[in-house]
DNA sequence: CATAGATTTTAAAGCGCTTTGGGATACTGG
DNA sequence: CCAGTATCCCAAAGCGCTTTAAAATCTATG
């Protein structure tokens, strides 16, 4: 069933009937009105390629994902594509997923153009300097940053959470507690997030005049073991941290299997934040002892990115969105004063 | 950049530029060498849709996930997928993901058809019965099923794992080593691989002679929450378990915590086995005691399915594929004699 | 009642590719 | 030297839709 035959079948043009269905206003209020029926009574849809070429529009939304092992987006990216998607879905947009495996992102993104697969793409992970910005720009297709590239905030549309504020507030909340020896475990910190955070945990301890503490901070991968590792590794420094901040929820049960094994209790003898994504399968709360948290869900973040570019992709000459919001710190049983 | 420019460009007509382009043989070997070169030079890539439209081949493969907070499937998706898409990008295939948010899935597969969006699908989890079988037959889309439709293997090509064999074996290696209590968190059991893991399990059992007891079974949604709380359930039993199967690594910390805070010791009060996806950010190796583990990896499969899928359009009328793997016992630290 | 103007419908071109069915042209062998 | 056969290339149709420009129909007005 084809737009000809459904125009033959109704007795009309296939012009009034492709008019009708898109809601063009050149059609009597009837006619629409009996295409439209006909159209749901034969299950007719018209065929996406034949519209995408005559439109020029692809309807759809490229999402490249590193399938290079950076274990680090993995989990998260499931999670931020499903709010995307939800949003996509109500405005008829498909979604399209790339592993840039062979051919890196920056080839993906060329290839796009050339071909006219995507009408815009979702940068995900932007690292400190990341050529895939100054590339979209010049390829003239739009897109969206989830997150900023380092601390230039122009020249391209994002949405971001505040990293910096989030872990001094974690940062803070703990100083504010009399810890004076607090340790980090980051993700890498070529990722603008991750160097935010650092940012932030760094400036609240200045505020408060203590000395930073290299050897109690680590970058590394969002696992569980790594989190095991490193808590282990840091609490066994001569002047051992009573507080922890971690990256992630990944990290948690591997940093609180080392607190457990090193015979510290958690809330008392060693306090503990993480920032929690609101993947759906761990859940701050219902850890024992809960935990303190700095939370922003991602799932949410997908849907918002999804929403900026969509608008952007109506309107190319419109203003750069730059939205970032706040993140909430939680508080909860995995912090207390600072043992003496 | 399009076709017929490249041609006037090389002084040919598009139909030997095209054919030259795309390997047909009517074409001579210098002519065909200088139009991949001056494509090439170019960066001359046909439109995507007007090929789709001249072909009626999608090339793309639909990925449909449920956004209904079923909370399983998000984080092996992602790994599953990233599996496939390896093996799409090799052919030139696109992957096409999908929200079953409002409409259902099955209304999902209609579009597909109808507007000719896909050229296959993969369905993922499927149920003890699942009618997304009978309608992909009906509509004639091509698709493979990761894992069964319970018991019934023909009718449509899947591959899955020996999930029945895979936990068999596991509580076989329990039995063997003296353990007559012996505890299982399994995933929703509406789910086939939950209800074969499940059998596997009981047969097992009932090779020893063992007594099933329900109380210390149970199935639920696999998060790290639910791991503690069945685990602190389970061992809190009148007649406590001296070891415990689980479904997923998801479920693992939650479990090893409760076992922590009962006091007693993995790998000897109590014995542990997981299945173990080969999720990246969850290493079973590198857990205190190290885990044993059923191990296979969700993201081979994922390559696996896509390439039975491509074959399958690529020969629709082939033979169904029917592909069971078999799933490795690996024993670490996390197992051992029953105390007495 | 004729005519201008508004409304509704249509024919036809075009989006950029593939592919059918022929034509040239060059290469054989009788 | 010519018919027969490869080899190489092309014109034109068609995939199913949108959209421009124009025609047909209807409404209002002097």
């Amino acid at each position: 069933m084809n737009l000809k035959e459904l125009a033959q079948h109704l007795k009309l043009s296939p012009t009034t009937v492709s008019r009708a269905l898109n809601g063009y206003p050149e059609v009597g209020e009837t006619t629409r009105r009996r295409v439209n029926d006909e159209a749901a009574r034969l299950g007719y849809r018209p065929n996406a390629h034949a519209r995408r070429l005559a439109t020029g529009r692809s309807h759809a939304i490229g999402h490249v994902f590193p399938s290079d092992r950076a274990v680090t987006i993995d989990p998260l990216f499931a999670d931020f594509i499903s709010g995307a998607s939800e949003l996509y879905e109500n405005f008829g947009y498909e979604v399209m997923l790339h592993a840039s495996g062979n051919e890196d992102e920056l080839a993906v993104y060329r290839r796009y153009v050339q071909s006219g697969t995507v009408d815009g793409v979702v940068v995900l992970g932007p690292k400190l300097d990341d050529p895939r910005i100054a590339l979209l720009n010049q390829l003239r297709l739009p897109f969206i940053v989830h997150g900023r590239m380092g601390d230039s905030e122009i020249g391209y549309g994002w949405m971001d959470i505040d990293n910096r504020g989030a872990f001094h507030r974690a940062t803070k909340l703990l100083t504010d507690l009399g810890h004076r020896q607090i340790g980090l475990i980051n993700a890498l910190e070529h990722m603008t997030f991750a160097h935010h955070r650092r940012q932030g945990y760094e400036r609240a301890l200045q505020e408060r005049g203590l000395k930073l503490d290299p050897l109690a901070t680590s970058t590394g991968q969002m696992t569980e073991e790594n989190g095991y590792r490193q808590t282990r590794r840091i609490l066994q420094l001569p002047n051992r941290p009573t507080a922890l901040i971690l990256g992630n929820m990944l990290l948690v049960s591997g940093a609180m299997r080392a607190i457990n094994e090193l015979g510290l209790q958690i809330g008392k003898d060693m306090s503990l934040i993480a920032h929690d994504d609101g993947l759906p399968f761990l859940n701050a709360d219902g850890l024992v002892p809960s935990l303190t948290t700095t939370k922003s869900s991602i799932r949410d973040a997908g849907k918002r990115v999804a929403e900026l570019l969509l608008a952007r992709i109506e309107d190319p000459e419109g203003d750069l969105p730059h939205e970032m919001w706040n993140v909430d710190l939680i508080v909860r049983g995995s912090t207390g004063p600072a043992p003496r």
